[in-house]
DNA sequence: TGTACATCAGTGAACGCGCGTTCACTGATGTAC
DNA sequence: TGTACATCAGTGAACGCGCGTTCACTGATGTAC
């Protein structure tokens, strides 16, 4: 294996540049800026190139979710695995990681969550999301069975759980926050922590305590 | 005021009309399949008329969110209006409105919370928005200080709560839960309520509680 | 109440380019023997 | 180690249409007087 010449006939590594500038392009111009004869002009290569790497555009869009959900799947559940024994830290580990990708990796992120026809149901795609989710439910049933979240049926906490985190990520990523007030950065680790300390239960317990306490000083 | 007749030269209600459809279009094919051509063939009309009443492409999209928004904000000023005295029971409402709003306007919630050039910034847009997210504020802190809420800074409280709603809005309209396990509408009102009891500090206390005494149960 | 005129909101033909996609081709690479 | 051959991954010219946009025009509507 010699260093690669540069200017050879067979790119090489054209697939992988193809998915890596959409995901720019995506980042800056939204899903519709994905353009093949733009790409392979970027790429400095012919305009029929890309065709021998995906069938059609719709198919490098489905290529790119899909990556993007394998990727995110593999944090968490890379995550969920470092973290032992403590489900409500884990939580918050998982919601970083989520966060982090989605901030991250917006390109990414912008391209898995959009209800178009092709991504619709593909298993490639629904595979991964599934996996991380469980990652969610796993983490939280853990911490319902030490005593640290509501009892009852783990999927709508789950669920509560993942629209908080998919809701916040989605405001960062597409600049609702940006545009309207707030500073990011700042925010987004001490929301996370807010979060995970409102979940638990016997913090909340706290928080009440202390507001009972509050309030009775005040009176 | 006679009934309009039909097939009078000038439409009548031309804009209002390309603005539905395209909302309708939305709806199944997302922002990418609005075309000002189909419209004209749509609305029965010649493909210069539209232009009579949007300068361009970009300037329906904008119309179309800035529709949205002012629809958004009047329905949870509305609500906010509604309830008195019980800011909890406020939230919870204020929940609802949000997400009903998504749920049956899919396609304004779609074209509103896309970062395109256009959108970004744009006072029309921000403005509606704003008075849209100082409803959660103010709800929040009345419930801060009836010591319904967890103490300390409304804002981010106030992003957590938005965050929340917006997630799960944005996982019901692009049928994330659809495609992967969940039957939407008997989850949607039960999550809302444990969202806003999970937010209520006394609630709180009760569910630790409540834990606290089936834990001891079982040793 | 009628007439003149400005303005509004249509028509329909035309322009033009962006962009996805195809195809016959050819140079590079890998493998069998 | 060299040769033959299959296959892979490029080239570059061409096709064609979808779609935004323009423009000179004209019919309808409203208002002043």
């Amino acid at each position: 294996m010699r260093i690669k010449k540069k200017l050879t006939y067979h790119h090489g590594h054209l697939r992988r540049l193809i998915m890596d500038i959409s995901i720019n392009t995506i980042e800056q111009q939204g899903v519709e800026g994905i353009n093949f004869r733009a790409l392979s002009v970027m790429t400095g290569v012919s305009p029929g190139a890309p065709y021998h790497h995906f069938e059609d555009r719709p198919a490098l869009v489905l290529a790119l979710a899909q990556e993007g959900f394998e990727l995110l799947e593999a944090a968490m559940v890379k995550t969920s695995q470092t973290i032992k024994n403590n489900p409500i830290e884990k939580l918050e580990a998982l919601a970083n990681t989520y966060l982090h990708f989605a901030v991250s990796h917006p390109g990414y992120f912008k391209v898995m969550f959009r209800a178009d026809a092709v991504s619709n149901a593909h298993e490639v795609l629904t595979h991964p999301t599934k996996l991380m989710f469980e990652c969610l439910c796993n983490a939280i049933e853990e911490s319902q069975k030490q005593g640290t979240a509501p009892q009852g049926e783990t999927l709508p906490l789950a669920l509560l759980f993942w629209s908080t985190i998919h809701g916040l990520a989605t405001l960062l990523t597409n600049d609702s926050l940006k545009k309207f007030f707030i500073p990011e950065d700042k925010l987004t680790a001490s929301i996370i922590h807010l979060m995970t300390k409102i979940f638990d239960t016997k913090a909340k317990a706290s928080l009440a305590q202390k507001n009972r306490s509050k309030k009775s000083a005040e009176s």
